[in-house]
RNA sequence: GCUCGGAUGGUGGAAUUGGUAGACACGUUGGACUUAAAAUCCAAUGACCAUUAUCGGUCGUGCGGGUUCAAGUCCCGCUCCGAGUACCA
């Protein structure tokens, strides 16, 4: 009997489930102190779509490798939840009037049967859904802590808002290293204890860890909807073409600019690939330097500058504002008032997007005001350029263009000197921008010191004349919190005269109001304005209906949801908790014993996104006592994505035939996707149902491969071919394969086998079919070895060395490839291994018992069904992982390559226990050499043992 | 522009510290079994040259150099492709 795939699979999907074979131990019943091991995915987005054979790609790794640490001993926590919050929910939504609750409970229902057809090992009694009020009560709990943060850098960690209320009270807050928004102004004790209550809390809110800020949004009146940078181009709305502009809302950010540093030091200590480290690196974007003031002549006001070369000063032959500074309208002189104000103006117009797509041209305009250089005392000409940017830094530039391009370029534009201080280096074309050994010259105390020594110095020389400051900026921005959008958490906060309060946490969670429309309100408010009962009593503690708002006792919430990231951030805590997830996020005991998560898959286009927010409230969390790791995720592996090898037929633009990929076209024509299903492994297209697919080409003529018009019945057996092009798998492209169809056409070991299979679990790859049959072979011959026929034929027998010299370094092999995540290697030596077993008709109990537990990571279905076969009661998920014994394969004679000049030329089989001469000396003599010697005496013979003998003449 | 990857047969991809390049699989070709097909099994398969079918030879890991007895692997200089990021001072 072959093997039964259907029947089988479904049998042990049933079994686990109901024995709940990969329930994790929690804490307090694991008796047997078993140590723990956590292995995570990325939880998905339930889209309406499903699942396509992309999608489990990194579950099916994660899978393998949680059910090869269960084998060894270890309490394997692998759960799985759903990300369900999202916008796809919520533009379903806002076109059927479906509530997005629904279309995600239905989208989550069909994620579960596709997922439960792959065999996954999932803990499913911690599922979590980031959409369900029990878990985003707790987000909403986070968020809260967050607001009752600061962040101290002083002894670098977040602390109790309380903490700085009474450093206030004591010495105001003008000596305090903490976090805190860019335009505060100063206060002592005095002045603290005098504000009133209302003022307290605006300063304190420039403080804590969320904050609210006037933020530049990017607002469609046309859509009444705001916008996501990459939903613009060219300044209209990708959706539509309606013209976008840039309006101020106040807006909730995350202060995760305080974490910088601890972000960037902590990623030393992970094992995560190199590129991604380096892409938070570069998002993070420390640059080391100094702020230098230059004071304005004529004038009270003074600019700072930050530059990451205070070594180049004496070059300093200009200034550059960014157009937004806000010093701009007070510095500008009478006479250049207009051009300046046509010039802000006109870059005002320009989208952000649109100002960094045009680099090249050139544009500026001299404000008429003089800056005075902090050493010599000379006249510095301060320009406006849209070239620096309002955001980084302090938005001030001191140029210097003889060292930096877009300061040369600039300058040479507008006609502005370029002095050059550095010693014999030529500026005539370009800036230099070299940060090597280079001279300084023409630079007062810095002449004839190297770059970096010069920085140092310059540095030293500007804090002693209290001009400058050194200083370490970061790239990394503070991240905006609000979403105007439906489908999200809603925030725990409502508002007294304009100032944000945080609904009592044992109210929580504050859920989501019905709405009759998911679209913004006609003046452009949130969705959640539409809602009728979206008023908090502060007195009832309970939200009730708008009308009853009265600022005294009723008050309105906040109108804005939480980002897509929210729930992502913590949700690898949440699944360490089972019993008391009404009571606290985790339970300390269970934080305590899982500490983090040791192997973390995912793609890795959550770089800068997912990946390090989670990072900043972890740290957060550990700060104010909650947790006590420091970061989420100790081990990653980032798969890469699986492609869709589109099917293209050509369409004659004026006569509407379609063209064989190989027949001759006389008309213009266009390539148009056909459905995948619909073509053959050769490239051949399914007429009859592509026709069926699209009505609209229910009459259209086909010309086949052969030139001539396909008429059915006399043609049959003329192909009609279509072109393949690899892209992104998705439904509008029609290049999607779903697995629920591989699973039943070859099984979901077959899939799983097969997706390991095919290359590198980290690179991009498209999905190919054809090459199925290598592996669904596999599995057959995998059958074959313990059965004939209908007879299962494993025996007591002792094994053969050569079959056990094989399983041997099998397991050798699987093992370290495992821990090395190369599964497509591991898929290749067990075919060996089968094949060899299969021609050594080896059927004792001795090889094939412990075969089957290697394979049973990869291929669970058929290694439980073999398994109880060979009489065991329990789940082979349960048995001990083999380990390889080193005494089947220690070898005595090894087969040495013999080369001549580094060329192979013949093998020789030669004892491993020989010396150097030993071995020297038998290949001498061997007839072989000396054939290829022709008498002459080798130069020289080179023997590394073990390894190979090279003859040198 | 910068940063990080990558380039190996017809295809996907193997190759410890430099040590027999092309494992494994697909595809292709030939064969066995069969009334036939499917399934299965066996063999060949980097290119070129040579020869009597033997024994053989030359070239081959994007390109050009280098180090070495020996380079896919190390070093220098390029080309192309992919990903991320972008006027970051």
């Amino acid at each position: 009997m072959a093997y039964q795939f259907k029947d089988i699979e479904a049998k042990w999907q049933k079994f686990w489930a109901e024995n709940k074979t990969f329930k994790a131990q929690q804490p307090s019943e694991n008796q047997e102190t078993k140590k723990p091991f956590y292995v995570l995915d990325m939880f998905p987005y339930p889209s309406g779509a499903g699942l396509h054979v992309g999608h489990p790609l990194g579950y099916i790794a994660s899978d393998i490798y949680a059910r090869y640490k269960r084998h060894q001993g270890y309490n394997v926590l692998h759960p799985q939840g759903y990300d369900s919050f999202g916008l796809p929910a919520e533009q379903y939504a806002i076109q059927t009037g479906q509530h997005p609750a629904k279309t995600t409970k239905a989208n989550i229902k069909r994620y579960r049967e596709q997922l439960d057809r792959i065999g996954f090992s999932f803990d499913w009694s911690r599922e979590v859904r980031t959409s369900d009020p029990k878990y985003y009560r707790w987000t909403q709990w986070i968020f809260i802590q967050l607001f009752k943060s600061y962040y101290d850098y002083e002894d670098q960690k977040a602390k109790p808002i309380d903490e700085l209320v009474e450093k206030f009270q004591k010495q105001g807050n003008a000596e305090l290293n903490v976090a805190c928004d860019e335009d505060v102004s100063e206060f002592s004790a005095e002045d603290w204890k005098g504000f009133s209550d209302e003022k307290k809390e605006e300063v304190l809110l420039q403080y804590r860890l969320t904050y609210l800020a006037e933020t530049e949004v990017n607002w469609c009146p046309a859509l009444g909807t705001v916008l996501a940078n990459d939903e613009i181009v060219n300044g209209l709305s990708e959706r539509g073409g309606h013209p976008v502009e840039r309006k101020k809302m106040k807006q909730w950010s995350m202060r995760i600019s305080a974490y910088a540093e601890r972000l960037l030091q902590g990623l030393e200590d992970l094992e995560w690939s190199d590129s991604i480290k380096e892409s938070q690196r570069n998002w993070i974007g420390k640059s080391v330097g100094a702020l230098i003031q230059f004071k304005i002549q004529n004038s009270k006001f003074k600019i700072s500058a930050f530059t990451t070369r205070p070594d180049t000063i004496f070059g300093v032959s200009f200034m550059t504002l960014a157009p937004e500074h806000e010093l701009v309208e007070k510095i500008t002189t009478a006479e250049q008032k207009e051009t300046v104000e046509n010039y802000i103006a006109e870059t005002a117009k320009r989208s952000e997007r649109e100002r960094l797509a045009d680099v090249k041209t050139i544009s500026g305009v001299f404000t008429g005001a003089y800056a005075e250089h902090p050493l010599t005392k000379q006249p510095i000409p301060i320009w406006i350029g849209d070239y620096v940017l309002a955001g980084y830094g302090t938005g001030a530039v001191m140029a210097v263009p003889c060292g930096d391009q877009r300061d040369y370029d600039f300058a040479k534009h507008f006609d502005i000197p370029i002095p050059n201080i550095f010693k014999d280096t030529d500026i005539s074309k370009e800036a230099f921008g070299e940060k090597d050994n280079t001279l300084i010259t023409n630079s007062d105390f810095l002449d004839d010191l190297p770059i970096k020594k010069a920085i140092k110095v310059a540095i030293q020389a500007l804090e002693d004349k209290g001009v400058g400051t050194a200083k370490t900026n970061y790239r990394l921005r503070d991240a905006v919190f609000s979403r105007q959008r439906y489908w999200g958490e809603p925030f725990p906060v409502y508002y007294v005269n304009g100032l944000p309060k945080m609904i009592d946490e044992k109210h929580l969670p504050l859920k989501l109001p019905e709405v009759e429309k998911y679209l913004p309100t006609e003046d452009g408010e949130p969705p959640l304005g539409r809602a009728q009962t979206w008023a908090w009593n502060t007195k009832s503690n309970q939200v009730v209906d708008n009308n009853k708002i009265d600022h005294k006792m009723v008050f309105p919430l906040e109108l804005n949801t939480m980002p897509g990231w929210a729930g992502s951030s913590w949700y690898m805590f949440r699944y360490m908790e089972t019993d008391k997830r009404d009571e606290v996020f985790a339970s300390q005991d269970a934080l305590d014993y899982w500490q983090n998560v040791n192997l973390y898959v995912g793609g890795s286009e959550h770089a800068t996104g997912h990946l390090l927010y989670s990072r900043f409230w972890t740290k957060f969390l550990k700060d104010r006592g909650f947790l006590k790791v420091e970061e989420p995720f100790q081990r990653m592996i980032n798969q890469g994505m699986i492609l869709g090898e589109s099917a293209f037929v050509k369409r004659g633009n004026e006569t509407g035939n379609f063209y064989s990929e190989g027949s001759e076209i006389k008309e213009d024509y266009q390539k148009i996707h056909a459905d995948v299903n619909l073509v053959n492994t050769s490239n051949e297209l399914d007429i009859e149902g592509f026709k069926q697919w699209r009505p609209e080409f229910q009459n259209a003529i086909f010309i086949g491969e052969n030139g001539k018009v396909l008429s059915f019945g006399e043609d049959l057996g003329v192909a009609f071919k279509v072109s393949r092009e690899v892209e992104k798998m998705s439904k509008s492209k029609y290049n999607v394969v779903n697995p629920d169809d591989v699973c039943d056409e070859y099984g979901a070991d077959a899939l799983r086998l097969f997706e390991m299979f095919l290359g590198p679990i980290d690179q991009a790859k498209p999905w190919n079919t054809a090459g199925l049959s290598g592996v669904v072979g596999f599995l057959k011959k995998l059958w074959k070895l313990y059965h004939d026929g209908d007879n299962f034929t494993v025996t007591e027998d002792k094994a053969d060395k050569k079959a056990l010299k094989i399983l041997h370094q099998t397991i050798k092999k699987v093992n370290t490839d495992i821990e090395d995540f190369s599964f497509n290697t591991s898929v290749s030596s067990f075919m060996i291994c089968v094949n060899e077993l299969n021609q050594l008709k080896c059927n004792s109990r001795e090889v094939l018992e412990p075969l089957c537990v290697l394979v049973a990571p990869f291929a669970p279905h058929i290694a439980e069904e073999i398994w109880e076969k060979l009489g065991h009661q329990n789940s082979v998920s349960l048995a001990k992982y083999p380990e390889h014994e080193e005494q089947y394969l220690v070898e005595d004679t090894k087969t040495y390559p013999i080369s001549f000049n580094g060329k192979m030329r013949f093998t020789l089989d030669l004892k491993l226990s020989l010396s150097k001469d030993e071995i020297e000396e038998q290949v001498m003599q061997d007839e072989r050499t000396q054939k290829q010697l022709q008498g002459r005496t080798p130069k020289k013979v080179i023997v590394v043992p073990g390894k190979i003998v090279n003859i040198v003449g």
